[in-house]
DNA sequence: GATGAATGAGCATTCATTCAT
DNA sequence: AATGAATGAATGCTCATTCAT
């Protein structure tokens, strides 16, 4: 019964995009099996060759972006020499993700309540890295006197939401584009910490 | 049959206020009307006297918090005179609302998902109008004068998406209390829009 | 809590008329008691002062119904000396009846098996009288010689199953008036069971 | 979870017996997809592999054995050359067919009530296949001369309804077997129609 | 790898009926 | 005589998942 030419290493890739368009369209609880394997044009059955639950796949779904995404910004944080530098890296790395991969990083935002407690704490402790990224941000930034005199933990949290909240609203085919939403945000972040303007620093 | 001394007045309000917990706690598809019936120590069909159908639950929970905030937000910003004394209000007040009312308001921004293409779209009416509210203060303040030349529909999805967001990590336990939040994001969402500092005008 | 001006004697006519209207548009297990409840305006629980249970409604149409036309068929055939002119009076009767009181007469050939066991029973001995007073008008022209040698049985049935089968494509408003569909089925069973032509007897 | 050496191919008839028999006994409204479920040893998710609704099953089962009706009747007609060859060959057929298949002929004389709006206009489509076969046939009769000067669609429906009903009072324990009401019928409807005794055209 | 057939547990909802007021 | 508020038992149906083939 095995369909010819099928292979896991090109079927993964097929289920997974599937996923991550049934889930963005109707929310985690509301997509089923069914629709997927519709959509790969498997039966419902077959699907478990892929993943063992429902639950796992929404959690290798946003675990896998997570990961990527905390890779990349630490990567990208690593050439970086003073903290104001990092804040401007940091937000612009952010939205770029945000757009470039709107479906799961929006997945991730309101379906991650669906995953059991285990798997909704090893998720939150990645995400704790990628706060801590920003909290030593914007400790350096302060340290160094670039930024204003804010509270970190409100400033973290509110400058994330913005970010992470463009997927809420963010349609690809919308009139902004990638470059003015980095430009944007890096601005008005900057504006928002009260970072003390280029070339005006004693 | 009847459960002695029970009255409707007493009960919808009983209801409300579980379906609310319940919803806020599991997401609206994940909480069922077995649940809140316990809570409420009724039988399931019981419930039926008092809402149509569950999603028609979700739909009373989320509109009635909505226009209640529309409502009071218009009527404050009938009393001021200035777009940006225009803008604090607003941001003050919407801070309020999404502090004191987390519960609702978390529901509205992550459950608004499983409502009807009809639902919803009457929702994001009721919704629109307060975007419009910001739109119009954002732009006043452009022609007064009082803050930067910056892109008003970005910057208006942006705060909100920062505003309301506030109840998706906000933990009444927590340490920020309502007057410092509002105080925060007063200032921040001044900053954010390059508000000329308060005396600076020329 | 009464409303003014409501009597027994009043009401129940009312509910009658109403539960006739609805169980023969929508069939006796179809409708219920909330759609009769409205038609009347009354609250479903009222209506327990008039019937204790659904069943016990549907039992007091059907029985009411059948026994009035079962005295009426014995009051009219009281008078007659032969059996032909018997068989004429009673089929000329029966399609009245069907005619007349139509609603009724089709819940009564469809609903009926929506009654319990011994409901069920009771009224079937009170069909059973009309079964007889047929057999024994076709035996009697028998005896007298004025139809065919034919099955009695089979053929009652197939009298009974046509005339009360009328319900069941009858519409009021079509163009077959009484007079009509009496003239036919009193000519038509003539021809049925092999009557011999008036005037033809030797 | 599968069931060894469960096929579809068996499942399907299982399932189509048992509620033929479960309606033909409760009614279509009363009969649950419990019973169903108990009777085929499933559980009653399980029939839906085999039906959408239960409503869908309902229209199954009618539907199929009005076609298959209607398809022989018409194959039978095929042969024959005279208006009332026509006539006892069609009640013949129909006969038969209310005998040895009394149970779905009797669901799909009760419980058509219970499919929708939609459904039953599709059903009745296909019954006026069936009533047209029988007007052409009383059509050809009188212009042949074979049969007295009546009312068509009156005598149509009165013939339908007879044979129709069979169902309704037909127990296949009791005394008339096949042939007998066959010629019973055959016989009878000639009487009824006014057809002209064979060899006495002139 | 994939399918067909089934499970089992749950779910929203309906509805006749009851009874304190 | 009528209502408002509730019950309780059922009902059709969905869906993630399993497993023999």
């Amino acid at each position: 019964m095995r369909t010819p030419g099928s292979r896991s290493d090109t079927t993964w890739p097929i289920i997974r995009e599937a996923s991550i368009s049934l889930i963005y369209e109707h929310g985690f609880e509301s997509m089923n099996t069914r629709q997927l394997a519709e959509l790969v044009q498997m039966k419902p059955g077959s699907l478990y060759y892929y993943f063992s639950s429902k639950e796992e796949l929404l959690n290798r779904l946003v675990t896998e972006v997570l990961d990527e995404i905390v890779d990349d910004l630490e990567l990208k944080l690593a050439d970086v020499d003073t903290g104001l530098g990092g804040l401007d890296t940091f937000i612009s790395g952010l939205v770029e993700w945000h757009v470039n991969r709107h479906k799961e990083t929006y997945i991730a935002l309101m379906d991650t309540r669906s995953l059991s407690e285990e798997k909704l704490a090893r998720y939150m402790e990645s995400r704790d890295r990628y706060d801590q990224l920003l909290d030593e941000i914007l400790e350096r930034c302060r340290r160094e006197g670039s930024i204003g005199d804010i509270p970190v933990r409100i400033t973290r949290l509110s400058i994330l939401t913005m970010i992470t909240g463009i997927t809420s609203w963010f349609k690809p085919a919308g009139e902004a584009n990638l470059d003015d939403l980095r430009d944007f945000y890096v601005t008005a972040v900057r504006r928002f910490v009260g970072a003390v303007p280029v070339g005006t620093r004693s």
